[in-house]
DNA sequence: GGTGGACGTTTCATTAGACGAAACAATGTT
DNA sequence: AACATTGTTTCGTCTAATGAAACGTCCACC
């Protein structure tokens, strides 16, 4: 978040310890790649065999890291769950929104997330899933672009000017051809998110779902998330739309009155 | 608590990063200690500030850990979700376990958990919380003795010869005076829990608190977890202390038949 | 049922970089 | 205003992290 300076500043001596910041690589490498064995994950995370094979052995050590029973590959050790679970005990964030997170997803029928800006990316770190059986799949804790999908652009709408600055006049990829990959374009969209206190994506990262989302304001006023819901795109007519952008709006008031808000309401208009 | 651990360290410590093995320490210190400074942390975890700092800083950079908004205390990052929700995603055990959870917790009107052991230890991997107003505090990926509480006994009865002899020659911590901590006595209870297939706490670990447990296990018929159910003693009369008995027998043979266990079931006998 | 290859494990020598101590800066407290 | 406490930074030393390569083991394939 506040670390876009601080890495600049690390010309020659930074206080990152190289061999714990592979370590913690190779960790959320393998939350990502479960049940691979020491020369995959190697491979993944550019590491010799020799050191992927010490972090792991060290990091079994600790309970973060298991062997599978077939004693060759590995997964997320059960203390990992310690960590997940705690910090979502420790965010009041996290906690206040979930109760809200399960009343939009149930008056939408579709996933309702919350997602924050870490740095450049975006995260969700809370959701409740869609009852239908088509949905899409989402998970928490990983890592998205801020200039795509509908929570990304809101969060990016109300970042601080350096950040939207660096996003904006970075590598703006491309997902699918309606990804906003102009320069542009893409701050127009942020002033439009600005102006209606919402932000859409229609097929941005994938040209099958779809994401509606709006800003979540602390007591301060500042926004510290995005809630967003997303479905795949052939469920979204014109007059769900409306209904789920509504939903998503007064939800995301109301989160952000239960965390102290008192601010102006912004109504919307359709 | 780990010292148990540093006899095998002789053989196998060459293969120990030392710097991410104390960082690993950290981040589970700091999960269990949110919002502390650098000074307080590294008394936490007996390393010097300069390392401490050099350690939250590098796991600040993967999201593993961030600062409160003060700017000067810590807490998990939101990166931690990823490692906690795919620890749970990765074990088909958990997942498989959560329905059931939720069902006896439900009929028991008590906290329903699932326990693991990991090395010399017990360690909660799912739970369903009670919907009581009075219940008992438990938390996802803590750690806790084999020789005291339901569930712990479970597992230490049904565990690996060499396990249960290092237990039982080793230090049995007291938490209360209704705690074992006479070797043969432990050695006797379990047995008794073996013959009965399953085990009870009364005031072990706490003096107000219960535990049920019965042992899960996987198609091979090995156990691999305990089902257990905690409350607060004052809620345990001898009706309910049957109820909840057989509530957690049933639901544990469920549990393991859906692990594909196909053994011989043993009647409960009251 | 033997053979090749891929994998996890172990050893070892080298020097990068992890580390503690102590100075420094920034903050709140009395 | 002096102090106490905290987070941050510097610096020199030597530990301990590291890659390369050898080793043993298990399958897959013929």
């Amino acid at each position: 978040m506040a670390n876009v300076k601080e890495e600049k500043k690390n010309e020659s001596a930074s206080y990152v310890v190289s061999s714990v910041d592979r370590a913690a690589h190779l960790l959320l490498t393998l939350a990502e790649h479960p049940d691979s064995g020491v020369t995959e994950l190697a491979a993944a995370t550019q590491n010799t065999k020799s050191l992927t094979f010490r972090l792991l052995h060290t990091l079994e050590r600790r309970g973060l890291v298991r062997k599978h029973a077939d004693h060759r590959t590995y997964r997320l050790g059960y203390r990992a769950l310690l960590l997940g679970d705690q910090s979502r005990r420790q965010s009041r964030l996290i906690s206040t929104a979930e109760p809200v997170l399960e009343t939009l997803s149930n008056s939408t029928r579709e996933n309702a997330l919350l997602l924050v800006r870490d740095d450049l990316h975006s995260i969700c770190v809370a959701m409740h899933a869609s009852p239908e059986p088509l949905r899409i799949f989402a998970a928490i804790g990983r890592l998205g672009p801020l200039h795509a999908g509908g929570g990304s652009k809101v969060l990016l709408a109300y970042a601080p000017q350096d950040v939207r600055k660096e996003v904006i006049s970075g590598a703006l990829e491309s997902f699918t051809d309606m990804s906003i990959s102009d320069a542009n374009a893409l701050e127009a969209t942020l002033n439009q998110i600005r102006d209606q206190g919402h932000g859409i994506s229609i097929g941005e990262v994938d040209p099958n779902i779809f994401s509606i989302a709006a800003p979540v304001r602390d007591h301060t006023g500042a926004v510290i998330a995005a809630l967003s819901v997303n479905g795949p795109t052939v469920r979204l007519s014109d007059a769900t739309q409306d209904k789920v952008t509504s939903a998503v709006l007064s939800n995301a008031l109301r989160l952000s009155e239960m965390l102290g808000w008192r601010g102006e309401q912004v109504v919307p208009t359709f």
